[in-house]
DNA sequence: AAAAATTTTTAGATTAGACTAAATGGTATA
DNA sequence: TATACCATTTAGTCTAATCTAAAAATTTTT
């Protein structure tokens, strides 16, 4: 059984492993976490000897099997919920992080199985991320980020790669959501900022940080 | 900002405090959290200097005007939750507790109002105790326990004083409900046991433990 | 390849919350 | 009223999780 402090570890270092592919650098770690590296290289070794990560010094830590299993449960709560909140509470897809982070910890089987049910089993949270089944499974959609689309193309907003409330209340000013159209005017080579039409309506220009972030497909 | 084990100190001397009308001992504190009177005196001091408790070295704790509302803020959580997973998870009210002991816990007012409103502003939980508001006001519903009630009278099951899966169950077996009428058939004087009628079918005799448990109205 | 810079680890402290054992206060009894 | 007993508090230890400062390892630069 894992503490609260130990499946944030967990839930970072595998999102880090699974953005960058490689192993996952003690400072890394610090920096999403907002923490120092001695704790960090701490909290290493105490999830290490759980079997959860595996770690030699100076080299880096990936996340086991073991690892991989657990950090899906804890990211399948953390979706659910999410889910819940935006679906039957009416939140606002901007308002659902923070308290999803805190359900997430909740430890009863029983009551995230009845959750699903409620929900009707669904297979994406409001931002558009694949919620992984009882056994860790699940698919994402083929997707792409707006900046790697070329000009003229007409595509379909599929998730969002940053969940604060900042980045999300700017999506929606611009009118930009999970299901719009973006359709790509133009491209900036200076500073990589494109031109797009969003629904067929507004025309705006989005930066290369916020085009990185939005995902889409045809 | 109470944490985790402060909130449930909180609302183990509060319920205390509401049972006996007097100032709580260490040790009856330490009993109903199961844990020891050394740690007991430490966390006193720590809700005392909150100025949640008011506090004198040997001679107990109160609640304060603070504390009072804190606990209620608490209690009103942990009624939510329960509501919730009978209500819409379809939990049974033996199931319920330790869960809701979890959720109780969960920082988050828009959450709770959000909450209340997805349930329809209820009034009392699946145990009939009442639901404080965001103010901390309820009311009661006038009652007292089977154990008092005179040979001949039939009354109504209002709610019942213990939340053990044990006790639950058990009223399930013998087909008691919040709701269900019940008649007292007879009384023994050896044990202060009873024979009662259950909704005019079942008749069983039961103990002077599960009488006082079981609250009822005319 | 040596020096410099950076990253990571170790050492030692801190805080919350728990414990045991010992000391002290309060109460009941002879 | 003195003693015995029980309740409570204090003192000291432990673990999880954090920190700072210093040491060690690795990487980069010259």
């Amino acid at each position: 059984m894992l503490s609260f402090a130990e499946e944030n570890y967990l839930k970072a270092i595998y999102h880090l492993s699974e953005q960058t592919g490689e192993s996952v650098s003690t400072n890394a770690i610090a920096d999403t976490l907002n923490t120092k590296a001695a704790s960090v290289t701490d909290m290493i070794k105490r999830l290490s000897g759980k079997g959860i990560l595996s770690y030699q010094k100076y080299k880096g830590v990936q996340v086991s099997e073991k690892g991989r299993k657990a950090a899906l449960q804890v990211i399948r709560k953390h979706r659910l919920w999410e889910t819940f909140l935006v679906e039957k509470l009416k939140f606002n897809w901007d308002e659902v992080h923070d308290v999803a982070e805190q359900l997430e910890h909740i430890k009863s089987p029983l009551l995230i199985r009845r959750l699903d049910e409620f929900l009707a089993y669904p297979k994406y949270d409001p931002h558009g991320d694949p919620i992984p089944d009882e056994n860790g499974e699940y698919k994402s959609k083929p997707q792409v980020p707006v900046s790697s689309c070329d000009v003229g193309r007409s595509v379909i907003v599929v998730s969002v790669q940053d969940d604060s409330p900042e980045f999300l209340q700017y999506l929606d000013k611009i009118g930009t959501y999970i299901g719009a159209k973006i359709r790509i005017l133009d491209k900036v080579g200076f500073d990589g900022s494109m031109e797009v039409q969003i629904d067929n309506k507004k025309t705006v220009f989005i930066s290369r940080e916020v085009s990185e972030n939005i995902w889409v497909t045809d």
